[in-house]
DNA sequence: ATTAATATCAGTAACAGTTCCTATTATCAA
DNA sequence: TTGATAATAGGAACTGTTACTGATATTAAT
C-alpha cells in the first residue's frame, strides 16, 4: 500500500515542470530549495517508485548517471558525445518495431528504447 | 601510439569467439586461465580501449554491468527482464532510422541504439 | 479526535561497477 | 642491444546507487 508523501509530490511535480532530463542529484539540489532536508536516498527511492508505476521514465545512456523524464509518451532520445546532454528528437516513434522484431523473436517483446548520439546543436557551433 | 600486447589480443580473442554479451567480470574469468596474473583493470582498459577504436561494441543497458559484444555488424539487442541476459535480435536492422531522425534535428546524427526488453524464450516458459 | 499500524523519511553506511595511481614489465624503433 | 614509453598487476579510490536504522508522517479504524 502506497501513503502519500510531499516529498514525493515535490519530486514528481518538478519532473512534470520541467523539459529536460535531469539525473537524480539535479533533482535533489533543486528540490532541496523547498526541502532543505530532503535526502538523496528519498529522491533516488522515489525516482525509481515513480518509473516503476509508470509515472515517469528511466533514461540510461551508459555515459554518466541515468536521467529521468517526465514525459512518458513513446519517443526518442539525443544525447550529445562532447556534452552528454540529453535531449528529445521530435521525430515520429517508429511504433511498428515491437511488432517488427516479435516476428522473428521466440521470446516475448514488451518494449524497447531508440537512443540516438552525435553532436548537439550547440557543441557543433562551438567546435 | 598503442603497442602491441597479448593481454589485449586475449581479451579480443575471447570477445570474437563466442556468440553471448559478456560483462567485464566474465571476460576477466575466463582470460584468467591462460593469464593467471591478469588484472580486472587491465580488461576493463582494453575493453574501453577496442571500443573506442571500434574494433567492439559496448552494451550499456541500465540493468546491471555494461556488457560487451565482438559484433560490430549493426544489430539489436534484446534484454528479459527476468533473467537479464541480453541476446542478439535477428531481425533486420532499419538503416534509415538515422537519416529519418537526422530531418527534424539541428545537430549531427552519428549512430543509433536499439535495444528490446520483455521475456526472453527461456523465462516465458518456466514462469 | 485518538489511536494503532505502517509507509516514508533523513541520515548514513555499504555496495557494485569502474577508473585511477604507482612501481614494474613488455614492446618496439633506432 | 638499448632507450623510450606503452602496457601491466595490484590495489586504492571514486561514482552512482541501494540498503539499513530509528524517527516521523500518513492513513484507516475506532
Amino acid at each position: 500500500m502506497i501513503k502519500h508523501s510531499r516529498q514525493r509530490d515535490a519530486i514528481r511535480d518538478n519532473l512534470m515542470n520541467r523539459c529536460d532530463h535531469p539525473t537524480a542529484e539535479t533533482v535533489y539540489m533543486d528540490i532541496k530549495e523547498d526541502f532543505p532536508n530532503i535526502s538523496l536516498g528519498t529522491v533516488y527511492r522515489n525516482l525509481s517508485l515513480l518509473s516503476d508505476l509508470g509515472e515517469i521514465q528511466k533514461i540510461s545512456t551508459g555515459a554518466g548517471p541515468d536521467r529521468f523524464d517526465g514525459n512518458i509518451n513513446p519517443h526518442c532520445h539525443f544525447q550529445c558525445r562532447m556534452c552528454y546532454n540529453v535531449l528529445d528528437l521530435p521525430f515520429e516513434y517508429p511504433e511498428e518495431l515491437n511488432a517488427h522484431a516479435s516476428k522473428t523473436f521466440p521470446g516475448i517483446i514488451e518494449g524497447n528504447v531508440i537512443q540516438f548520439f552525435g553532436l548537439c546543436p550547440d557543441c557543433m557551433h562551438t567546435h
